[in-house]
DNA sequence: ACGTATGGATACGGTGCCGTATGCTTGCGC
DNA sequence: GCGCAAGCATACGGCACCGTATCCATACGT
């Protein structure tokens, strides 16, 4: 085992968010992703102030470069606003985002910091689906409650465990997802 | 300080749902949960095994009686679907039930036991859920498109922190539900 | 080829927690 | 009023982790 030098920076943040996916934030211990990238802590404290700077800069990059993956794919293709939000749920589930996103989320709960990033994600979210609903709703109202909707449906879906009995998940979120387009 | 005698088991329970609505399964320590008691640790030993064991009995208490709170709040007083879906969603925020119900989800994400037990919730809740929009509903996978739009209404509306510009989230909340009753 | 920046190993002190062991107190049956 | 059991204190060994310090190793420019 040659030890292969250069673990840069991004290499603990990526491991630093699988972690907290995974497990949530106290999951994030930095002996045990140095133990995940075959090496030691030695180098961590080089790149890091701290282990509350890792989790910064895993929030930057979450905030920065992966929350608009999804909105990125829903609009490839362009298309009207239904066919948006369709392509928007078939994209969700790629990589471990949606573990990533719930984990961000229950941490926000606890951490004011992350509050504040969640809700200009959020925010960022619902300025993208308003329009798309305004093309066919009837009201503002109806518009915004849609919204909250769909987000919830975003990052509900992977902690509700109903089993639908014969049905299959995708099958009951096509039916969800029919009805918020409805 | 008399050092008042009897800590009951239910005591260290309850102690421990807190701490886990609080701060996720980690943050369940005996020995926080001794200090936050007035106690030390000592008596813990007496009534669990160990820290395994609390875990596994905090959530049969929360399966057993828990759960099922917001049910018998929304069933409270009888009337039509509509009438005990709108007081389903009017109960949620009481206590601090909503966060414990986040909490045990996050957790069942890592914990196969955990995630058992929440999938016999959610199956008994869209149980209740099934015939109250069978009343008006057109067909069955509509209906079951619903009941996940509640349910993730529910358990996701705590983590989505969009600002809805001059709306506030009840008034939203409310027109989503108005949206799921239509 | 050599030296400095980049990245890593090893070792240490400190902390918070788990689980165990061993007694000290209070409540209650008798 | 005595004794046993429920409930608690105290103290210990062990572990996993944080952060620091100090000494290597490789990469690349020159």
């Amino acid at each position: 085992m040659p030890a292969k030098v250069r673990t840069p920076r991004e290499s603990w943040v990526e491991a630093g968010l699988s972690a907290l996916a995974a497990g949530g934030p106290d999951a994030v211990r930095i002996e045990a992703l140095a133990g995940s990238l075959r090496v030691t802590k030695g180098g961590f404290y080089w790149h890091f102030r701290d282990r509350r700077a890792l989790l910064d800069a895993m929030l930057d990059h979450w905030e920065a470069t992966l929350v608009d993956r999804t909105i990125e794919a829903a609009d490839h293709g362009g298309g009207e606003g239904r066919a948006r939000l369709r392509r928007l749920f078939r994209a969700a589930d790629a990589d471990g985002l949606l573990g990533l996103e719930v984990a961000v989320r229950d941490w926000a709960r606890r951490d004011p910091a992350v509050a504040e990033r969640v809700a200009r994600v959020d925010d960022r979210r619902t300025a993208y689906l308003r329009p798309l609903f305004a093309e066919f709703c009837a009201g503002p109202a109806d518009v915004e409650g849609r919204c909250l909707l769909v987000l919830t449906l975003f990052v509900g879906e992977s902690l509700v465990a109903a089993t639908h009995g014969r049905r299959t998940r995708p099958a009951v979120t096509a039916a969800a997802l029919r009805h918020l387009l409805a």
